[in-house]
DNA sequence: GATGAATGAGACTTCATTCAT
DNA sequence: AATGAATGAAGTCTCATTCAT
């Protein structure tokens, strides 16, 4: 009788919301602390002070947690990209943008766990990405091999190509994030650079 | 137990070698196909024919018949490459030959566990990788960031530059191991000219 | 639900008597078709609309509307055996008036909550019985130890007895409830019969 | 080399097939004392002095031994009452011996469990039934049905008639194996004459 | 009173490791 | 050394019940 919310913001409405974004959150660490297999529910719900069961009102099992996370990364990433794509770019301006908008979007996502993870101490085993991350570089793979088929590419086998690129925009994007301060304009050139034209093209390379 | 023995090499002593590399054996196949969190020693240990226990016999746990499978690898490994670092090729040319020697590495290791693996059938989460290759790729690693260190590489970022060229080599190392039959040579062709002159040097590359 | 308050009742009252009902209803069928270890509060609680934490507001627990389900049945049928006791019926005629209306009883209850069964779908383990069906077989069971006790039945071992007759109506009951149509006439002449003669004494013996 | 054991007799097998043999008894008293859904196997396990992982060494599940329990109970009386059908008696003679056989193999059984069960702290809800009697049972309805089929019975309802009888000699056993001593004869006598004649038949009727 | 999320005890099960034989 | 059953910690998940709104 007391409550006509139109939109459901009750204080236990905003519980719920946190909740869940408490459980996402904690997700997001304990797989990149942990690896996904490492990882525990127990680990996830710990983190957040709730109760043990309640990590099942919000998600049915750490696979869904993870696919929650995922869907997430992809969400958020897939529409920068397919701008790029749309807008017709030669081969060089596209590989740069999508390098940019690539580690832009890592190092904004990153800050939410990267900090916390004591450094040094981590468990053997661990592919140190999250689930997010992982959603992402299969967003960009898709983009590449899209730029391949529409002839914007060289011809050269084109399953080996986009796998290079991709790893080179992973593994540098990876170190970038490691380093204070995360530098993300140099590492973006030093990438495109070592992707159009190698280590020979490479700024400082010798004569 | 069907080997005879020709010299007197005390049963036991030859039934321990044997039991020892079978276990290693069914680890790297077993880690292979799981991954290491989910394999179980149960799944190692029952693929050898062997009970329970004799596991610790030889083993002390999980982790460290994984670290024996990964030492084994570098053991193998390191001495190709210590070859041609002392050799003082000109980058290029220990591109080229640390390419190859790592593809011609990994295609031989790989038989011994890949016919096993049910395609298609695999575990979301795992990374298809032996213990084995991880060391060797990190034996890889070792030998790039040596030559970067002895100033026979440009003067990029030394790290960047490493974790580039790696990547570029262990992900088109793995497509090469997917295909059939699996080509060795054209694989190392398109890694060595990704690493140097990038996309675009590839052969085939658009005026 | 279909009760009309023809004085001030307050509609707090009425939906207070209303889901109370709900929550029987819906225990009573929960319990028919999962057996009471296996039924949860949820199971009952789903079935009605209601919240979760409504169930708590009319019982205390899952037990105690278990028994209210029993008490409310034999509630409704002790007086009529009450009524069948008290006029001094012999015993043939008692057994068959007692038998008809168990029968009688027995199917209303039975139509509450059978045709949503699953036929054929139903778990191992549980017993097909409503605790209102049990709450009446106890009434019953009373019944025909007070009349063995005042001297209207055989001198036989009235334990033995009792539970011969009871046993034999309830397992012919049971099977008359799987029927389609229901026929509870033919059934009580069957159980009259076998109580009173045996299967020597069933309609088309042998000589 | 030290051992030739042409028969498991080692000190392994024997501790095996006694722990195999206690979460059997454990679980027959279980069962009886709380009902199969009540049951849990933590509650099995406790009353053997194994730790919990034992359990599943033997059986895979609460399921499982409930299954190796009944099947028990059959195996060992199915025999019995199949050489009792091949024997061709008329039907009295059929009903007595089913009825002795039962009722002895019923008392056998019962002294491995009753024995311990704390009379009138029973839960609520539960059958009093081990598998194994459930089994024996089901046995005795087939035994009873097919003397039916073959024309040696009445021509009753022969559903109704098999599930009287049964139930007869199911609830005189159970009071029977509730009194000390256990009186096999008597009860027997009493249900072979409840079944025949009825309760007009019992011997101490009233003229 | 109704709501429904939070709680936490406890069930089931797996598995690395130990240990008596 | 080999064996393989026993162990028990730890993980996943359910559910009766509580409690803030």
């Amino acid at each position: 009788m007391s409550q006509v919310a139109y939109l459901p913001v009750g204080k236990r409405e905003q519980t719920k919301v946190q909740n869940r974004q408490a459980i996402l959150d904690a997700a997001r660490e304990v797989f990149g602390e942990l690896g996904y297999e490492s990882a525990t529910v127990r680990d996830i719900i710990r983190r957040t002070g709730l109760a043990a069961g309640t990590f099942y009102n919000y998600y049915r099992s750490k696979e869904e947690v993870f696919t929650a996370l995922a869907d997430d990364g992809a969400r958020r990433f897939a529409p920068i990209l397919k701008g790029l794509r749309s807008k017709g770019y030669p081969l060089e301006a596209f590989v740069r943008e999508a390098i940019v908008a690539y580690f832009g979007f890592m190092a904004d996502e990153h800050v939410s766990w990267a900090a916390r993870r004591p450094a040094g101490e981590q468990h053997p085993h661990i592919q140190g990405e999250t689930p997010e991350m992982a959603a992402v570089y299969a967003e960009v793979k898709d983009a590449i091999e899209g730029a391949i088929a529409e002839g914007s590419s060289p011809l050269a086998d084109a399953d080996y190509m986009a796998a290079s690129c991709i790893a080179v925009a992973r593994e540098v994007c990876d170190r970038m994030l490691m380093r204070r301060p995360i530098d993300t304009a140099s590492a973006a050139d030093f990438a495109v650079s070592m992707i159009l034209n190698g280590i020979g093209g490479l700024p400082g390379a010798r004569a």
